[in-house]
DNA sequence: TAAGATTGAACCATCAATCTTG
DNA sequence: CAAGATTGATGGTTCAATCTTA
């Protein structure tokens, strides 16, 4: 199998066990991702923040904040000074699904980085970043 | 970065690499999947055959075949023997639209194994194979 | 009953067009 | 006009429930 192929299929695999982990605490990847990008941004992100930190459409980024918001993970920020800008915070009901489902991500990427040899981890890093810059390049 | 980290990055890359180059042929990268399984099948593949092929769920390839078929990328053939199945062959214009997306996607392939050093590509196999292994043996 | 496929709801993602605010 | 965000259309994905045929 092509390397191209193998990436792709280890990247599926890896997202259904994101679901997998993310589920029993009421999240899905994304929305982890999202708690998680917040946890270090204590004073909140704008949606064009996030957008660019998870590398995903802006227009994509109003639904997903919308439904957290409905789940009560957020909090909105009233932006006096500039009434374009939406800015979110966790919400109590936020950080605690955070805690647990991150402890669980950190468990898994340990076990997953023990099934790897050093000499395989490190081709792959290589690997990857070489391709990784070649198709961003490459636009 | 961690490696399971770059994993999802490239493929999202990969992903992205996909939609540039099949879009002008009129083709997303499951549709050329699809086109590309059937030109391995000419006596035509069952609804289930490709959910398994593409590692999806048996309700994703309906809506998948309906708009391929739609598109006039896709026969059905009927199936007197067993009404319960569904087998589909490509048309002519699914072979015609195949065929130079699948140039392109063979040259892709090349021009990225060009940016690995064969050190790094080997490490890359191994590593990505002990991960997808374990992560479906977890299951 | 079981196999094969479909439907409906929910989520993620993109793009083009639009809206609001600066 | 430009920046930030939203809306609507389209497509991919999963899951639970259902339908049809064997």
């Amino acid at each position: 199998m092509h390397i191209v192929l193998q990436i792709v299929t280890a990247a599926r695999a890896l997202e259904k066990e994101g679901k997998r982990i993310f589920s029993p605490h009421g999240l899905t990847p994304v929305q982890f991702n999202v708690l998680n990008l917040l946890s270090k941004h204590p004073a909140g992100m704008r949606a064009s923040d996030l957008a660019r930190a998870l590398i995903v459409d802006p227009s994509n980024v109003t639904g997903l904040l919308k439904r957290m918001k409905h789940e009560g993970l957020l909090n909105e920020i009233e932006n006096t000074a500039d009434r374009r800008q939406h800015v979110v915070t966790w919400s109590a009901k936020g950080q605690a699904a955070w805690k647990p489902a991150h402890r669980d991500y950190e468990r898994s990427l340990v076990a997953l980085d023990s099934v790897l040899t050093p000499v395989s981890r490190k081709g792959a890093e290589n690997a990857l970043k070489q391709l990784t810059e070649a198709l961003i390049l490459g636009k």
